[in-house]
RNA sequence: AGGAGUGUAGCUCAAUUGGCUAGAGCACCGGUCUCCAAAACCGGGGGUUGUGGGUUCGAGUCCCUCCACUCCUG
């Protein structure tokens, strides 16, 4: 008897499509975390022959396997995977710099006659690559501290009147209380000598009309999400997660950095630091989890990305149904592979 | 079984001791989003005050019945 470790490999037959026109096409697999986006992918990626190239802000970093859900080694197996754990947590990613590595993945992944299927939660790094961003210089860490350290000191009000003085368009758009834009808005004015607003109203012309996308989104129902969430995180724990965190808080990095920021870090160090019970924690974490997921939901059922892109999708049983595996099949063969109009 | 106590939103509790439309935190729900986005921010509705009766101009509040739970005694 065959110790049944190779069930997917046969599957891996001839290819039964090729790339038909000049567009490049690229499958988008979206929606809210928890929802069975990495397995359709890579149950796509083996149908298909695909490469699963991760469109999530927080499985970037490779501190975080556990934490945030980075699909195990064993995947790899099954089908390539990139831009997971490819930056240190010392590093900040951003939606720019992603779609720059996701360019170029699509790319390699149509060199090397494989279907690119970008999978991932996070809707502004999908609406960077396939709307185009505007295309602006990196702004230094040490220019976004100060950014910070003046928003403390001068406060909200007085901060978004200085910032009002100079860029008064992005000042009017944005309450005091938003802090995080306010310096952001802040810091690219400092950095580049012009107003956000003046960068933002310049036509993007970025967007990359060489891919040709598809869309699935993934939005189960509420409560069937909040369970997985919640079933998940505890199989993380298990699976180490507290040692996870341990060994990242241990590496002492600036608390702004965004791997800090990933859901879970702050509530396990709660844990680890005595100001709550592991069980507290967990609840907590589950919290966070489910926001973050309402987020998410939102944010792909409001923020359609261009009408170049197809979607199928909406809610999904709660199982991953073969009937469910069918249709989706079906409308990837039909949007992407064949050459239609 | 007897005694005492508690029942108000999903949860924890308020309601000037009988007086405006029963409030608050959390949870939950909805939305925004053009480069740290797992971020940052905005908004929302929910109640047969355990049950049935009574007193009163008026009851979450006072009286009685029953129900549930908690504690004490046996």
């Amino acid at each position: 008897m065959n110790p049944g470790k190779v069930d997917h490999a046969p599957e891996r037959v001839k290819k039964s499509w090729s790339f038909a026109g000049d567009a490049t096409p690229v499958l988008l697999v979206a929606g809210p975390t928890a929802s069975g986006k990495s397995r359709l992918a890579i149950a796509a990626a083996e149908a298909f022959d695909g490469v699963v190239i991760n469109a999530d802000s927080m499985q970037v970093y490779r501190e975080l396997a556990i934490l945030t859900a980075r699909p195990r080694p064993e995947a790899e197996v099954r089908a390539p995977h990139r831009l997971y754990g490819i930056l240190s947590a010392r590093e900040a990613c951003s939606a720019g710099r992603w779609r720059q590595l996701a360019l170029d993945e699509i790319a390699a992944a149509r060199a090397a006659g494989k279907l690119a299927i970008v999978t991932g939660g996070t809707g502004l790094y999908l609406k960077a690559l396939v709307d185009g961003i505007v295309e602006l210089p990196e702004i230094p860490a040490i220019l976004r501290a100060h950014g910070r350290e003046l928003f403390d000191k001068l406060g909200p009000v007085e901060f978004r009147a200085a910032l009002a003085a100079r860029d008064p368009l992005s000042a009017e758009r944005l309450s005091p209380r938003d802090r995080q834009r306010l310096i952001r808005a802040w810091e690219v004015l400092e950095a580049t000598g012009r107003p956000l607003a003046e960068w933002q109203s310049a036509a993007s012309e970025a967007a990359p009309t060489h891919l040709r996308f598809a869309a699935v989104r993934l939005d189960p129902p509420r409560g069937t999400l909040y369970q997985a969430i919640e079933r998940r995180l505890e199989r993380m724990i298990e699976a180490g997660a507290v040692d996870e965190v341990k060994a990242l808080l241990a590496m002492r990095l600036d608390p702004h950095l965004p791997a800090l920021k990933a859901v879970g870090v702050a509530e396990l160090a709660g844990y680890l630091e005595g100001r709550a019970s592991l069980d507290e924690a967990l609840a907590q974490a589950k919290q966070s989890t489910r926001r973050l997921a309402k987020r998410q939901a939102t944010w792909f059922r409001h923020q359609p990305l261009s009408d170049r892109v197809l979607w199928v999708g909406e809610l999904v049983p709660a199982q991953f149904s073969e009937s469910f595996k069918d249709r989706i099949f079906n409308f990837i063969r039909q949007s992407l592979l064949t050459e239609s109009d």
